[in-house]
This record gives structure tokens, C-alpha cells and sequence, in this order.
DNA sequence: CTGCTGCATGGGGTC
DNA sequence: ACCCCATGCAGCAGA
């Protein structure tokens, strides 16, 4: 009750504390022009001070809106005198209580005083203000009372846009009220101002926001990437134009668009119950501004100015659009947005599924009401102004409601946006359309890469998984836990954002409740790979040592603790025998030699490189010729190969890749021999584990008789490589009968220019000869895998001409599975039965197969990335 | 076989 | 303890 050296904000999200010597900095006293004392109980009231991010905008005196009478709405004793109005101001209870139903038609009616009069109150009091919410739940005023008052307007208001409007045009005046109060109430001495804990008084939350007239260029980390150009076109059109409630707080927008001095922060009148308490969950941390008055940029959760809220709206659904964003979205037009809500899209929202899970108090204080299932289209538009549809229906789920929107799948591929990114729902206002915004997961890879602080004071580690995808702003929304974290502390020009944050809210952030989804982006990337090729990327936990027990004379390798994903290296052995590893540089791309039994983590270079002080840099030239390597690691995969066809019959599959890889590589490199590689880097050849012994996906499964579709598909492919080879050959001897042609003319009269001209002009030979290199290139670029989705039909591509080679050894196999009596190679009768098909089929699986390739090659291509 | 639909389940957050 | 919601999955329809 007394001043102090200490002033602390009045605002209990806030609760900073200054200096009295400092607070006019960024500090604003509030009411010290009135009275001290409460007229009704005559407890003392004290002035407030708040610090500029939290300072509110009134006293605790009030007229009653209806009555002139005045309340002291600071005084928990005159609870029994006043009430708080949910559509704002204040009102004394003998007169709510005998104009309720008055009141609504009062609502109703243009031109009414009730908004006019809020102009021309000091204040409103704002039912969302946490203030509020705690002094109401604690003394003043039931929250079902305001409910109930609530819900009679929206029952009452047949038409909630005019509502609105009328709102919207109260409220104006209000901001503009509060403003000049604001300049008004500047800092006139340091007297006055007082700690005060108790003042809980109604009032209203606002929150300055001082646009900067130069607003800073937003940076790379702030986001809603595809803001660009937003059309305001908008309609209203969606049904939520049924939606009965007062709508936006022209505050927010001012705050997003004008250049006010100091214009309020109004956190909107209504809806208080869909806000979360605020000393437990989270007032509405809204920091728009900074003492110094930089421009806001920060992104800021938001509590939706709005709704029926038939629910509580969890924190993490605030909407965090920056006012930045707010002006983009705007943009130049007479259209405001309001933030309703947002969400972290999951696994499920971002699959193809095309199902978006809405949060329940969200699609019930956002969207329209639904009585059935099947629910209703809505349509939406993106920030870029394209119009969509969705159907907004709900399932029922325990007892409860599920709410979903349905055909969304289009939507957010054109917003290129995946699981962890979040989409926004705002609405245009006066027009009433819904925009589906979205905002990236701030490059969630490399703020969760430990060697990347991903905060500001460094705090952010490998450990801080959450914080660091999430955390893209920040000097931005500070959570309550850790406003309360700060009690005590000065707060001065720090940001609290600095402040480091507990671990659990950090989830907080992130917005999810699902810890599927903190999944490392780096980890998703692996799991973009083959079973096999994940084989080779596991590495046994370098802390673990293995225990070894015998299982049918086999020995297995136990470990404790889970494998590791590490670099994927190449192992080779010299013709001594010698095993060794080669390793490729993640800068420059170089292959390095290593010992065979070292471990590298998923990230390497050549400064990594401890064992060869010679090549520990990316300038040191690599060790081998990269065409010896590159035959040098194709011999690997071909030895490989070769193994796992003697371990056990080949299927279908493994003998025509068996077969593709090793037909046209023929080539001696005389460097490192081909070497027994095991599928599991750190088990050495003959290694028995259960990782080594078990084959890989359907591997065995798959009889020279199997009629699967694998298999069959295998075979109509072959079928029509076959007939390509046939094609080829012909063309081939074609084109060498035309250069015989031609080399015979030459000889008889042409000069050597024209026959040269000829040679490479046409390209045939050429082209044969690079098909030739191709063949090899193409094997050992893909290091021995072979791909069976390349397109028969590419002649010049790489992958095609190595498949023609697959079908020239395919072929020979095939002979010889005719021609013997030795067992023939499954994948040898495969192509026989293969040739022995009709040929009818061949331009629909011809299509099969293109789109195979396309397939294949997107696979590639996402796997490269 | 694939994709869709609707519901069930259970982890985890909130009250 | 309640309940939200991310996800799994069975059943179904169509290709």
C-alpha cells in the first residue's frame, strides 16, 4: 500500500519491477489524479504504475453505463455494487439486474447509447483481462453471470455483424479515448505511484503498440513467409458470418495499423471465458512494444479477441501473428484482421490424409455451429487470396466432439507447409472471410543443431528441442510461467524472453501436445531412407559396450542402449585384406580414408579427420583417383551383392539387381579389391547378428514362381526392357550400317573435316559411346544400386542405358536358364517367363512404368535432400 | 489394392 | 479425474 524504491507493474502478467527513480523510462502512472479512497468502503486505493508493455488504461473508477453512479471497481468490497458488462463498461448491479433484458434491446438498436457511451467512458473494463478474470472469479462478478448475459445478447442478436459494427464503432472511440488518456497520463514525478499486490480492479487490459514509422524490414526469422501479397478481396462469405458474437477489437487492429502514439492494446471485450486463468495458464502476453519504442515485431500470443467460447482456448492456440504480420495481411486496404486462432499442424493435420484436427474450443468459438456430423463447407481463403473449400464437420469422441476440417490437403501443400509448421486463422473483417494463414517452423534443423544456439543469451542446445523449433522470435512471446519466474527480478529494459525458460513450457511453445511430433527434423530425414540404407547408418551407442551370447552357435552383439544414426561410410579392404573406411566430407565432398573400425557421428569433415594428418583439411586433395574410387566402391556393392546371393537364394528382385549391377562392371580397378561389406558398418564379415542375418524387406520371400505383384511387375518390366533391347540393338546396328555407309563414302571423296562432321554431327556414335560411359557412370554414381524405376524410354539417360545392360546380362542369364539343366536363377526364369508374355500389355505398363520412374526418382531426389 | 471414412484408443495436458 | 486430440485401424468403396 505504500510506495517504495520499488514500483512494481500493476499487471500480473507482468509484475516487473523498477526503481522509482526509473520508471518514467518506460513506465506510465495511472489515476494519479483520483481519488484515493474508496467512496463505498473507503479502502484505500491505490495509484497504479505499470511498466509500458502491460500499462493499463484506467482507474479503478467507474460510471455506471447506465446510471452515471460511480464505482470504485478496485474495491473488492463493492462487489455487491457493480457488475461488469460482457460487451464492455461497467454497470451498477440494481441497474443490470433491472435492464438485462433492456440491455439487449438496447444492443440491438441503432444508434443506441450503449455504444456510444463506451466512448465515452474512461475505460471499458475488458473481461478478458486477466485482471478481470482473477477479480472476477475472486469477488466481483460469477463468470457464469457474464456467461449468461453473454449468451442472452448472442441468442438475442439476430444479426452479430451489426453487432459488431456497432461494437467496432464503440470501441473506436474508446481507442481513441484511451489514447489521448494515455498521452495524458504520462509520467508527471515519481510521486504517487505505490506497490500495490491487491489492486486486482476490472481493468481494462490494454496493451500500447507503437507502430514505428519505420518499421523495421522483418527478418529472415520472422515469418508467415507467404504473406506477400495478400488479397483483401474478401467476402464474406463463410458462415461464420452467422456467428453471433461482438467481434474484433478495433484496438488490435490499430495496434496492427495505425501509428498511433500510444494506442491501446485491446484485448477484446468478450469471450473471457474462453481465456485461460491467467496467473496459471497464461494471460495474454502480449509485449507490442518496448520500453524503447522499437516497432513490434515480436510475435506474441495473442488471446483470440473473440468467440462464443464455450470453451477455454488454450495458450498455445493464441494466435502469434506479428503485427508485422497484421499490416501484411491488411495490407494497404480498409480491411483489418482479426487472429483467432492458430495451430501447430501434426503428423495427421499435414498427411494426406487431408483431415485438420481443429481444436475443439477453437472450432466451437470460431466456426459455426453444427449439429450434424456431416457439418457444413466453409470457405477459407489463404493469405495469397485463393478461396477454399472445406468441410468443417466433427466426429463424436467420448462423449465429446472432434472437430475436423476436411479437404485440406491441397491447401497446405500449396502452402508448402508440412508437420510442425503452423497454420493461422484470422479473419477479414469488416468482410467476415476466413484466412488460413501459415508460418513456418522456424528451420527447425538447424535451431535444434546443438552447434547452433537457438537463443539469444545461447541457451539453446541439442536439449533444447522444443524451444528451438519453436522459438523463432526470440525476443518474443514470453510465457506466463516465466513472467512469474521473473517476480521480483528488475525488469527494467530486459526482455524476459532471455530469461531462460523450463523445459516443460518450452512444450508450450511448440504448441504440441504430441511428442511425435518434436521428432529432430535431422531424424525425419533419415527415416526418409530404406531399411537397408538405414542399416548402414546405425551405429551401436558409443557409450554401450556389447555383450556377446551365443544363440545356435551364433554370436550376437547385445547392447544396451539403442543404435545411433552416424555417417554413412564405405567400406572397402585392400588386396592384403586390410579393411578400411571411406568417409566423405560433409563441406567439400571429398572422400577420406579411415580406419575400419572408427565411428562417425551424422555431421563430418575433413577437420574431423584425426587419422590422416595429410588430408585433416578440405584443401588436401583426396587420396585416390575419384574414378578408382568410384570402381572401387562399386566393387564393394558388387561383392556385397554377391554375399547376400550366396547367404541364400536370391529372389526375383535380388537376381535381376544382382544381375544389373554386376553384368556391364567389369572393370579391374587394381586399387582396394571388391571386399565382403556387411550391411551393419561396425559388423565385420561373417558377423551374425540378428541386424546381419536378417535379410532385408523381402529379400527370400519371393519364389522364381511367385505371381505377387512385386514379381509380376518385375516381370512385365522386364518384358518391355527386353523388347527395348531388342529395339536398341536393331537401331544400333542401323546406325552402324548408315557410319559404314558413310565411312566408305568418305573414303571414296570426302575430306577429313566432313567426316568428322559427320561422326559427331549426328551424334551417333557419340551418343553410343556415352551411353557406354553412362552405363558406368550411372552404376557407380548410384554405388551399385540398381534402379528398376528408370525409364525404358530415356535413351540418353544414364539410368536407362545402365538398364539396357541389365537386360543384355538379364538376357544371357535367361539363356542359360533355358539352355541347362542347372538350376536356373530365379530372376534368370523370371525374364524367361518374361519373354515369353504377350506383348499386348506393353504401352500400359509402359505408362505403369513411367510413372514408376517419376516415383523413383522423387524418392531419389528426397532421399539426396 | 488403394484410398477414404468413421471411430477407438491412449498419452498427456488441464482442471 | 477429466477430456482433448494425435493417431491407429477396421470397414468400406472404388479403381
Amino acid at each position: 500500500m505504500e510506495s517504495s524504491n520499488i514500483n512494481i507493474c500493476m499487471n500480473e502478467a507482468c509484475k516487473a519491477t523498477t526503481s522509482s527513480g526509473e520508471w518514467k523510462k518506460g513506465w506510465v502512472l495511472k489515476s494519479s489524479g483520483l481519488a484515493t479512497l474508496c467512496n463505498n468502503c473507503g479502502s484505500a486505493y491505490e495509484n497504479s504504475i505499470f511498466c509500458e508493455t502491460f500499462h493499463r488504461e484506467e482507474s479503478g473508477w467507474r460510471e455506471c453505463k447506465f446510471c452515471g453512479k460511480q464505482i470504485h471497481c478496485g474495491c473488492i468490497a463493492s462487489k455487491s455494487l457493480h457488475d461488469y458488462l460482457d460487451f464492455g463498461g461497467v454497470g451498477c448491479l440494481s441497474c443490470i439486474k433491472f435492464s438485462e433484458a433492456q440491455l439487449i434491446r438496447q444492443i440491438q438498436t441503432p444508434g443506441d447509447d450503449i455504444f456510444g457511451g463506451l466512448g465515452t467512458l474512461a475505460a471499458i473494463c475488458d473481461p478478458q483481462s486477466s485482471a478481470v478474470e482473477n477479480y472476477m472469479e475472486g469477488n466481483i462478478v460469477t463468470k457464469g453471470k457474464l456467461v449468461k448475459l453473454s449468451k442472452n445478447m448472442e441468442e438475442s442478436e439476430p444479426n452479430g455483424h451489426n453487432l459488431f459494427l456497432q461494437s467496432q464503432k464503440g470501441e473506436q472511440n474508446l481507442s481513441s479515448v484511451q489514447t489521448k488518456k494515455a498521452v495524458n497520463m504520462l509520467p508527471r514525478g515519481e510521486a504517487g505511484p505505490g506497490i500495490s499486490h491487491l489492486s486486482q480492479q476490472s481493468n481494462q487490459f490494454s496493451i500500447t503498440s507503437k507502430q514505428d514509422a519505420n518499421p523495421q524490414p522483418q527478418g529472415p526469422r520472422d515469418m508467415y513467409e507467404s504473406l506477400a501479397q495478400p488479397s483483401l478481396n474478401f467476402s464474406f462469405s463463410s458462415p461464420l458470418s452467422t456467428s453471433n458474437t461482438l467481434q474484433m477489437s478495433p484496438g488490435e487492429v490499430v495496434e496492427g495499423r495505425e501509428k498511433s502514439r500510444v494506442p491501446p492494446f485491446q484485448q477484446g471485450q468478450r469471450s473471457r471465458q474462453i481465456l485461460p486463468k491467467s496467473s496459471k495458464s497464461g494471460i495474454p502476453t502480449v509485449r507490442a512494444q518496448g520500453s524503447n519504442g522499437a516497432v513490434s515485431q515480436t510475435r506474441v500470443a495473442r488471446p483470440p479477441v473473440e468467440g462464443r467460447g464455450r470453451s477455454q482456448l488454450l495458450p498455445r492456440y493464441w494466435p502469434r501473428i506479428t503485427d508485422q504480420e497484421l499490416q501484411k495481411i491488411c495490407g494497404d486496404l480498409n480491411s483489418t484482421i482479426v487472429p483467432l486462432f492458430e495451430k501447430v499442424l501434426s503428423a495427421s493435420d499435414a498427411g494426406r490424409i487431408g483431415r485438420l484436427v481443429l481444436p475443439k474450443a477453437c472450432a466451437e468459438a470460431y466456426f459455426p455451429p453444427i449439429n450434424q456430423s456431416e457439418g457444413v463447407p466453409i470457405r477459407m481463403k489463404d493469405i495469397k487470396g485463393k478461396e477454399w473449400t472445406f468441410q468443417f464437420r466433427f466426429w463424436p469422441n467420448n462423449n465429446s466432439r472432434m472437430y475436423v476440417l476436411e479437404g485440406v490437403t491441397p491447401c497446405i501443400q500449396n502452402m508448402q507447409l508440412q508437420a510442425g509448421d503452423t497454420v493461422t486463422f484470422s479473419r477479414i473483417d469488416p468482410e467476415g472471410m476466413l484466412v488460413m494463414g501459415c508460418r513456418k517452423a522456424a528451420n527447425s534443423a538447424d535451431m535444434q543443431d546443438s552447434s547452433t544456439p537457438t537463443l539469444p543469451n545461447g541457451s539453446g542446445t541439442a536439449d533444447d528441442l522444443v524451444s528451438a523449433v519453436k522459438v523463432d522470435q526470440p525476443t518474443d512471446a514470453f510465457d506466463w510461467t516465466r513472467k512469474e519466474e521473473q517476480r521480483g527480478k528488475i525488469n527494467g529494459e530486459s526482455t524476459p524472453q532471455q530469461m531462460g525458460q523450463p523445459e516443460k513450457k518450452k512444450s508450450r511453445i511448440i504448441g504440441s501436445k504430441s511428442k511425435r511430433l518434436l521428432m529432430h527434423n535431422e531424424d525425419a530425414n533419415e527415416l526418409q531412407i530404406t531399411w537397408e540404407e538405414a542399416q548402414e547408418l546405425l551405429r551401436p551407442s558409443p557409450s554401450s559396450k556389447p555383450t556377446i551370447v551365443m544363440v545356435d552357435n551364433h554370436e550376437f552383439e547385445e547392447y544396451d542402449d539403442p543404435p545411433v544414426f552416424g555417417k554413412k561410410t564405405i567400406f572397402t579392404a585392400r588386396e592384403s585384406g586390410e579393411q578400411e573406411q571411406w568417409a566423405q566430407c560433409d563441406d567439400c565432398s571429398k572422400w577420406r580414408r579411415l580406419p575400419a573400425d572408427v565411428l562417425l557421428p551424422s555431421n563430418w569433415i575433413c577437420s574431423d579427420n584425426i587419422w590422416d594428418s595429410n588430408r585433416c583439411s578440405c584443401s588436401a586433395p583426396e587420396e585416390m583417383d575419384p574414378k578408382k574410387l568410384e570402381s572401387c566402391f562399386r566393387d564393394t556393392k558388387k561383392r556385397k551383392l554377391l554375399e547376400n546371393g550366396q547367404d541364400c537364394e536370391p529372389s526375383g528382385l535380388d537376381a535381376l539387381a544382382s544381375a544389373a549391377v554386376f553384368g556391364d562392371s567389369t572393370e579391374d580397378s587394381g586399387e582396394p579389391s571388391l571386399v565382403i561389406t556387411t550391411r551393419h558398418p561396425r559388423h565385420r564379415p561373417g558377423c551374425t547378428c540378428i541386424v546381419c542375418i536378417q535379410p532385408p524387406s523381402g529379400k527370400g520371400k519371393h519364389k522364381p514362381t511367385c505371381i505377387c505383384n512385386v514379381c509380376m511387375t518385375v516381370k512385365r518390366r522386364f518384358k518391355t526392357l527386353m523388347l527395348r533391347k531388342k529395339k536398341r540393338i536393331e537401331r544400333e546396328a542401323e546406325i552402324n550400317r548408315e557410319k559404314t555407309q558413310i565411312r566408305s563414302k568418305s573414303e571414296l571423296g570426302l575430306d577429313g573435316s566432313s567426316e568428322h562432321a559427320l561422326l559427331h554431327g549426328n551424334g551417333s556414335e557419340t551418343e553410343t559411346e556415352r551411353s557406354a560411359v553412362k552405363v558406368d557412370l550411372a552404376v557407380s554414381s548410384n554405388k551399385g544400386n540398381l534402379d528398376l524405376n528408370c525409364d525404358p524410354n530415356r535413351e540418353d539417360d544414364a539410368t536407362g542405358t545402365s538398364l539396357a545392360s541389365l537386360v543384355h546380362v538379364a538376357s544371357l542369364t535367361s539363356e542359360i536358364c533355358a539352355g541347362g539343366n542347372s538350376v536356373p536363377a530365379p530372376g534368370a526364369c523370371l525374364i524367361s517367363q518374361a519373354v515369353d508374355e504377350n506383348e499386348e500389355e506393353h504401352v500400359a505398363e509402359e505408362t505403369d512404368v513411367t510413372s514408376m520412374d517419376v516415383e523413383g526418382e522423387q524418392e531419389k531426389q528426397e532421399i539426396k535432400e
